[in-house]
DNA sequence: GTCCAGGGATTCA
DNA sequence: TGAATCCATGGA
């Protein structure tokens, strides 16, 4: 029996952190819910009270797709119980509580990670909304439009020129060689789901434009490596401010005290540091813009 | 106008 | 190893 909405009962998932915590650049906040393309298909997502309301614009026989990319199932106690016992973390908890991790299709998340160095979110999402209009398969849906995220092929057809149009700047090159590269199969996404972490990770960063941070994303955001733990700019601000006094400490002692304090969950940690950071900061730059 | 953004690659000490 | 620099672009 084929349906066109479906309900996940779940607790404790907080839609709209999750949805816009920079993790994924392609949801849009449309009256009550979200919009977004998982998987080829256009979804509308709805926070209710027993969970997550969905709905497509063609029926649906297997919903898997959804609750594998939202993961809905994960037992979300038993992560955030394996958190570390201590002040900033527990701030963190508090601050986000509900907010999960998506598992994203590899290439996009590679692909839009590869667009995100030295850009805001904001900017990111713009970029690949481009990227979609420009060079993805359009959707049908029942409001407005929707493109697929383009393929590896499409991509490795474009130009260079056509990509910096994207507004991706110095990024254009890197992610069109890196299509490339996947195209030609001297790459397989899939069967890094079959390697080691360590492995994949150095496949990872073998590519044009994928560097240690970049890939940690992809491992944990696509590929659902868990202790895979992301240091951006604000992550490394929190971890000095949280944990060190506020001191600068070198890159080496941040990846060491990374990897060893936050337990086999660290990269969903990780992901609680970042959106702590980011929307305490926003709070306080408003504050004190009125005095 | 200035600073900064979910960094990476290259160069130079 | 580690610091410095450049790479586009746009929001704040």
């Amino acid at each position: 029996m084929s349906s066109k909405a479906i309900q996940f009962a779940v607790r404790d998932y907080d839609l709209a952190a999750t949805l816009a915590s920079g993790q994924a650049f392609r949801w849009r906040e449309c009256g009550s819910g979200w919009d977004g393309v998982v998987a080829g298909r256009w979804v509308s997502l709805r926070q209710i009270p027993s969970g997550i309301a969905a709905e497509t614009h063609e029926p649906q026989s297997d919903w898997r797709w959804l609750a594998e990319y939202l993961q809905v199932n994960a037992d979300y106690g038993a992560i955030i119980a394996t958190f570390p016992d201590d002040p900033p973390m527990r701030a963190a908890l508090k601050a986000c509580r509900g907010l999960r991790l998506l598992r994203q299709d590899p290439w996009e998340c590679l692909a839009s990670f590869i667009c995100s160095s030295t850009k805001q979110i904001v900017q990111i999402q713009q970029i690949i909304a481009l990227l979609g209009e420009r060079f993805g398969e359009p959707l049908s849906t029942p409001v407005g439009h929707a493109f697929a995220f383009p393929t590896t092929e499409r991509l490795a057809r474009a130009s260079e020129a056509e990509l910096r149009a994207c507004k991706m700047g110095f990024r254009a090159p890197n992610l069109l060689a890196t299509a490339r590269l996947v195209a030609s199969r001297h790459l397989d996404l899939e069967g890094l789901r079959s390697v080691s972490c360590s492995e994949a990770r150095a496949a990872l960063v073998e590519l044009p434009g994928v560097g240690p941070k970049i890939a940690d994303c992809v491992l944990l955001f696509a590929y659902g490596v868990q202790e895979a733990f992301p240091v951006d700019v604000w992550v490394r601000r929190a971890l000095c401010e949280l944990y060190f006094r506020g001191r600068e400490v070198s890159h080496a002692k941040i990846e060491e005290f990374a990897r060893t304090h936050f337990g086999p969950w660290a990269g969903y940690a990780q992901q609680y540091l970042f959106h702590f950071s980011r929307t305490k900061s926003r709070s306080t730059v408003n504050l004190a813009g009125k005095p």
